[in-house]
DNA sequence: GTCTATAGCGGGATAGAC
DNA sequence: GTCTATCCCGCTATAGAC
């Protein structure tokens, strides 16, 4: 599986865009291949069935997540610094991969186990989200703001930055907005969200 | 429409489950059906089709988000109650009918006119929402806490609320918690949520 | 109004030519 | 490695008995 071909990259690159938009159930192997500018027979020689390419989009999904999303904080980093690499590498990492909250909620729903399986994998301790709630405790601590707790606050974060690019399509939509000026919103709203959060840690 | 029959009640019940956890494609009329405990040709006699059963759970799970998390907040509230108010609203509806945000977020990225479209009709003009960004916008300003725009505040109120229930499977799976427990969970994070944001609007 | 049987088709998968 | 043709299953939908 190395994509060394450019027909196995061109029929990657529409399986993400396909399976993001419609769904795993919703997507056709046609509509890949014809997105993907080759024939239907080819999305089977290269990666057999609809069933394993998902896998695989979804695989690759996910190490972006962990890679990205997961990563360890410095510890020698203060509570601001923390904060502002959050968002910033949930925005700009949700900006470069456009498909991963619609793909991942949408498995969640439907296949919980095999999403945590493959978030944890490799890492079975799932030690990189736990050592980053107890470095943000800590910071928490240092400041005397522990108003509230650290698990409660990653998932604040988390879901302040992900939650406007699940609804992506109905904000450009009602704003007659494209994409670029959503992330442009979206970056200039990363300053704004970082002294927000810092105001209510304030003790 | 009036749904006074037990079986035609059955088949919605079913149906807002299946639609909800597969999503539309994912669904099957039979799963439907065997959940419903009706047979599976009793589906068309009461709902003619597939997609004319999906319209109406989408248009009723529209229809809770304009009475429920659309309503005009009350002018002469303060912030503080205001806020406190909009986050019950949210964690209420949304433990009531746990179906709603997927059902949603699925439709938005397939279909964001049409969610548009059911949201706003009868309300060409959007005036709830509108009206309740200008309410905060202005006792945001009473209060000299003008530091995030009306728009974002809203934004971020939605998504601290909605989200954890999008990633809810994975929570209670990773944590091994029942539904009860993660429903206690998010009652509980009401008051500390709201806190969090009063003291960030803080001047 | 509820059932069984079946029509009809869309889509995943494969065979086999080139 | 890429194409066309085709198989075949599963699903929506309907006909028709009861």
């Amino acid at each position: 599986m190395s994509l060394t071909n450019e027909t196995e990259i061109a029929i990657i690159d529409a399986a993400r865009k396909v399976f993001n938009s419609k769904g795993y159930s919703g997507t056709t192997m046609e509509e890949i291949a014809s997105l993907a500018k080759v024939n239907k027979a080819s999305l089977h020689y290269y990666y057999r069935s609809k069933e394993k390419l998902f896998e695989i989009v979804l695989t690759e999904a996910c190490g972006i997540i962990k890679e990205k999303l997961f990563s360890i904080i410095k510890l020698e980093d203060n509570l601001e610094v923390i904060i502002k690499e959050l968002i910033d590498e949930y925005v700009e990492t949700l900006i470069n991969y456009p498909y991963l909250p619609n793909l991942i909620i949408n498995e969640i729903s439907s296949n919980p186990e095999k999403v945590l399986k493959i978030l944890l994998q490799d890492n079975p301790s799932n030690i990189t989200v736990l050592r980053r709630i107890v470095i943000i405790r800590n910071k928490l601590l240092e400041g005397n703001k522990e108003v509230i707790n650290p698990f409660d606050f990653i998932l604040t974060v988390v879901s302040i930055n992900v939650f406007p690019f699940l609804i992506r399509p109905l904000i450009t939509n009602y704003f007659r907005m494209g994409d670029e000026q959503f992330n442009t919103y979206m970056k200039k709203r990363k300053s704004d969200l970082s002294s927000f959060i810092l105001k209510a840690l304030k003790p």
